[in-house]
Order: structure tokens, then sequence, then C-alpha cells
DNA sequence: CCAACACTTCGACCTTCATCGAACTGTCTG
DNA sequence: CAGACAGTTCGATGAAGGTCGAAGTGTTGG
């Protein structure tokens, strides 16, 4: 008895309502102030600073000191896959907010995992990538193939400044709502990105919803049918 | 803000520590009793009786009666799942229980993980299956091939019977130690009993550690090389 | 039918910890 | 330098919930 790590810790620090919603809000990728997680868990700005601190120090959140302000972001992407496993097995167990919102079906579509695509786009996208073999599975990583890197290269991504990052270039992240993986890594932030740049989708404010324009959901189909 | 599943109600039962060693001393797949469980989480039989209580509740233990003995066992993978991932980001972050035991080796070698085989041999047996096109990844579910089907079942598994089960037969589940992916679902638990039927290895009494015999584990490498 | 056993329920105790007011540190603006 | 602003620290309060003794329910075995 007694094997392997303990888990009660960190468990116990996500147990807490306000600080799973500041985790939660988190998701969204985006680095919030002390002030705007504060708002969002529904607490005060010292109950707040309190409960970031032990996020903090239990390695599940990243500081980052900005003139007067303090940005905090999910640490890393095992603290997101986490999050993420937690919340589909909530979901399947029905252990729902007391109001599901209205923006729940435009979750499912689409939204933003950490610093990702995720959603039913994020998987099509995913799978597409697959089928075409522009990405294969070795050891369950995804690594990116020389068609993959033509795909990606011709649709603007500097592939060369991600090498330099530390980062690795692709990971998969299993999606709550369809229960399937999706691209995560620095290959899955850069085509984020490149949507946004593009202006095929837009960030809803304060929201994890990635909103596609008519235009660019059909751009988006084409290039990962 | 408020989007998706509240996950804290879930992480707050797994974040108490009499809660989490029950937890992690089912994850060896056994069923075990109450007043196992209450010893193993070093509680009064009343105190485990109002935590088993509230693990089922919520969807993460089932409960089996048994003449005067209430059995209980995890729910479901997914709750295994998400065991085994907290379990792997608390290794990382080094929450480590105050005394590592000595079996601590044995146990990234090969362990129980819920019901199937997990630590490095488990995942050799699911990279080689894969290597070797006994397996392929659809969607990221593993799907058994012709030559996987001739293979298993000359190793002894009844297919047809598994097929009957209402488990899926491939799953694949993350593992702590190695994290890598190994193999879970009926099959999964299929071979694992055949390994201890065949006498390739046995459980250690009150541990997740499958020792394999030095013959056993020889011929385990030979099968999945 | 009674005693032993496994477990559950109830109630009381008590520790833990989230919460917020107040005071303090550090930063930006005029 | 003063005032506004962002955040932290400290201490008091109070609620939530883990804990266990005592009593109750159901089961087994003689």
């Amino acid at each position: 008895m007694k094997e392997g790590p303990d888990i009660s810790l960190l468990a116990a620090l996500i147990g807490d309502p306000a600080r799973s919603n500041m985790l939660m809000a988190l998701m969204s990728g985006k680095a919030l102030t002390a002030g705007e997680l504060a708002r969002e868990a529904g607490v005060t700005i010292q109950t707040a600073s309190s409960h970031l601190g032990k996020l903090e120090g239990a390695g599940l959140l990243f500081k980052r000191h900005e003139g007067r302000h303090r940005y905090f972001s999910i640490a890393d992407e095992d603290v997101a896959g986490v999050l993420e496993s937690l919340t589909g097995l909530a979901a399947k167990r029905g252990h729902l907010r007391t109001r599901t919102g209205p923006k729940d079906p435009e979750l499912r579509k689409a939204r933003v995992c950490y610093n990702h695509l995720a959603g039913e786009l994020g998987v099509q996208m995913y799978d597409s990538l697959i089928a075409n073999h522009h990405i294969v599975l070795k050891d369950n990583t995804p690594l990116l193939t020389a068609s993959g890197k033509k795909l990606v290269g011709e649709f603007g991504v500097d592939l060369e400044m991600l090498a330099k990052l530390r980062r690795p270039l692709c990971k998969s992240c299993l999606d709550w709502s369809a229960r399937r993986s999706h691209l995560a890594g620095a290959l899955g932030t850069a085509l984020l990105n490149q949507f946004f740049e593009l202006g095929w989708a837009a960030r809803l404010d304060n929201s994890r919803v990635v909103a596609f324009s008519t235009d660019g959901e059909q751009k988006f189909r084409q290039m990962f049918i």
C-alpha cells in the first residue's frame, strides 16, 4: 500500500470551486491578471491572491510580472491535459454547472483548449491531417511528415521559428466534448493563430468559443477535408 | 465564463487523502471490501463507509453486495484514466508520498492499472503490437487487425467471448511512469489474465506490482519483441 | 434464537481552510 | 511627491466536512 505519487494534494487544489473556476478560465490559453481571475471566480481579490499563490506553488500555474500587473497562465500542457480529462469525466457523469450557458453548442463546435483548437473542428483537423498522412503517429506522438511540412509551410506557419522553441512541435490532446484527440503542441498553437490572422475565425470575448466566419469555416473544411 | 462541466466536485472528492488512498488501492483492479479499504486509508470503518458512499454517489465507484460484504471497485476505465493522468502529473511535479516504498522500481517495470498491464512491459507490449501491425490506430482508438486476432487467438484469448461483453475490445491508457500509452480494454484484461494463467507472472500481495518470473519475462519479450 | 460479524446511520466534536476587512508593498500617472 | 491602482500579507471569522463513538440493520453460523 501507499505506492506511487500522492494525487490528493493536486486534486484538493483543483477541488475548490474558486480555484477550479480560475483554472477553467485560464484554459482559454490567455494569461489573465489576478483581478480578472478574482472576478471570474466570484471572490475578492485578496481571496484570489491566496488561491493563486497556492496554485503557483504547486506548479499548476505560471506567474509573470508586468508592471503592476501579475499575469497567470496554465503552467504547461500536462496540467491542461489533466484538466481536460477531468472535464471529460465530469461531463460524462452529468456534473454540469447549475446554469449551462447558451454558448454550449458553439463550445462543442470550436473552442480554445489552452492554446490550440479543440471541439469538433479541432478533431476534424486532426483526423484529416492523419488521414492524408500529413501527420503520422509514432509511439503515440504525432510527427509531421514531409507533405505535412509542405502543407503548413505554404499555409504560412514558420516551421524554422517553431523549431527554435523548446516546446514539442506536435502533441495530441484528448477532447472532453468529442472524446477524441486533437492537435496540441507548438504547431497546434501556430495553426490556431494563423486562423485568427487570416480572419477565418475570431475569439468571442470572455469565452473559450472560437467563432468561425462563414467564409472561414468553408475554407477550413476545404483544407482539412 | 462558467462554461463547460464543473470539475470541482470530482476533484474535491479525489482530493481527500483518505479517499485518494482508497482509489489508488482500487487501481489494483481488485474489488475490495469496506473494511479492507478502511485499513488501506488508515481510518475507521465508519469514516470509510461515509467516504465510499460519496464516491459511489458520484459514480466513481461501483458497489456489489455479496452476503455481509460490500465489494467496491473503480466504476469504469474513464475513472481509471483520470486517476492515472493525475498520478502522472503528481509524479512529474514531485508530489511523492512521504515514504516511497522499496517497490518503486518494480512498480515502474510492471504493474496492474485497473485491470490491465501497465509499466515498462505494458508499454513494450503496446508498442510491439503496433509496430507489427497487430493493432492499428484509427481515430486514436486501437483496432485489432486480422494478424492481431490470429496472434491473440493462438495465445489462448477467446475473442468470441470478449465480443459478447459490452466493453470496448481495445482502448489505450496513458502510463504515469513511462508517460506512454499501453493497452486497456477487454483485450488488455484478457491478455493480463492469460499471463497469470500461464504462470508467466503473478501478483504480489497487497500491491499493484506484477512480478514476472525469469522464464515468463523471457517468453513475454520474445512474443512482444 | 443468539452471538459474531460487516457495514451503515446518527450525532457530536474539532480541525481545516475559504473568506474578507484592514493594513502594507510596489508601480504608474500627473 | 501625492494619489490612484494592482496585488500581497495578516488576522479574525465562520462554515464545511472529516473523524469517531454509539447505536442500528442485515447476514452468517452454530
